[in-house]
DNA sequence: GTCTATATTTGGATAGAC
DNA sequence: GTCTATCCAAATATAGAC
């Protein structure tokens, strides 16, 4: 019987590369759009041949797999460090939007993967997307957990969130412009939300 | 000395013809994506082979630059029929984000053409992008009628109404999920503005 | 104005030696 | 695992005949 090594140096310098290249696959993205991602640069950049990568992943598209589920891994992390929570609503609220909104901006490629989708023929693995569901199922609990609980608010909060940290990339990326409105968009939705509710409670009693 | 006709009927047909590329242009990016326009496939489906566009357009950049400047047009004459606008200030404001996140929603190529940038490495020509900032410091003296005069409630106006586009385009293309959301979302901003303005009001005259 | 032919670049991907 | 060599396809763009 051979003796099995409790440590594979193999595999671990296999994944190490693999970090390495998609570390060097941000960085051009990053610097040359989301779609310009180029095989041949990228084997340069770490120091190969194009056809080198296809020992570390499949096809092109599995890099933008990779780096899909490398983002949404983040955006948990991310977002599992926004607990505790503020126990008023409305600064919880202010949190999360906060949240959302700085990480977005604080990479325009990752949000354009991740958000918005502009590869041609590129969809993330049902695993990858299956992870940003919950993550965003997450968001919801949020809300439930305020109180509000239709679903209609729930898309008008996703809305106006997008909507700020869209605005913030596309108008003043690196800056602070829309960011700095984020309290305000809360206690507009916040105070929306709960004068809704209480009409509608207001509607059932008087029935 | 020659006598010159009233028409130019080589120019007219050639103008006609640009005409025919560019429908054909705008049918391929709505059905391939914006990113996806191919010189080749274009001068075919006009009955072309690729070099003969270069008759009509001197490079791809052009042809998307032509597009921008028809897409912002679209937008000024779709934007004068909002004319006249509701009396009721909260009214018109319903009319103003509905006209743009239905503009918006209508075709999502063109959206992304216009508000997006995604095309790497274009940029609409001076002109082209003149007309476009014009038409949207419309929208801001739309506000202004309204004594919405605060440039972060401005601000904040554009997130709420982009973000709903944008949700509806991204969650629900073809629906009318975030559509319906509009009138409400109009409401919630009409009340936070007038509230605001008149804690401020009531600020300045208590000092 | 339109064509053929071609230049040039670039892309992703594969075969097979080492 | 990495390389060279190559394939194949597609892209934009130009030259020059007709």
């Amino acid at each position: 019987m051979l003796d099995k090594p409790k440590r594979d140096r193999r595999a671990e310098r296999h994944e190490a590369t693999k970090a390495e290249i998609l570390d060097a696959a941000w960085a051009q993205v990053r610097a040359e759009g989301l779609a310009a991602l180029s095989l041949r640069d990228l084997a340069r950049t770490v120091g190969m041949r194009a056809p080198s990568l296809y020992s570390y992943f499949e096809s092109k598209h599995a890099i933008y797999d990779a780096m899909y589920a490398q983002g949404t891994q983040q955006f948990v992390d991310a977002q599992r460090a926004l607990y505790p929570l503020p126990d008023e609503p409305l600064d919880a609220l202010k949190a999360g939007m906060r949240f959302f909104v700085e990480f977005c901006a604080a990479d325009a490629a990752r949000y354009q993967l991740l958000f918005q989708r502009t590869i041609p023929g590129f969809e993330p693995s049902a695993a990858s997307y299956r992870i940003a569901e919950e993550s965003l199922a997450e968001v919801a609990e949020l809300l439930t957990g305020f109180g509000i609980t239709d679903p209609e608010m729930l898309d008008l909060f996703t809305a106006l969130t997008t909507g700020i940290a869209d605005q913030q990339l596309s108008n003043d990326p690196g800056g602070d412009r829309w960011i700095r409105l984020i309290d305000d968009a809360a206690e507009m939705f916040y105070e929306h939300t709960t004068r809704r509710a209480e009409r509608h409670q207001l509607g059932r009693t008087t029935r």
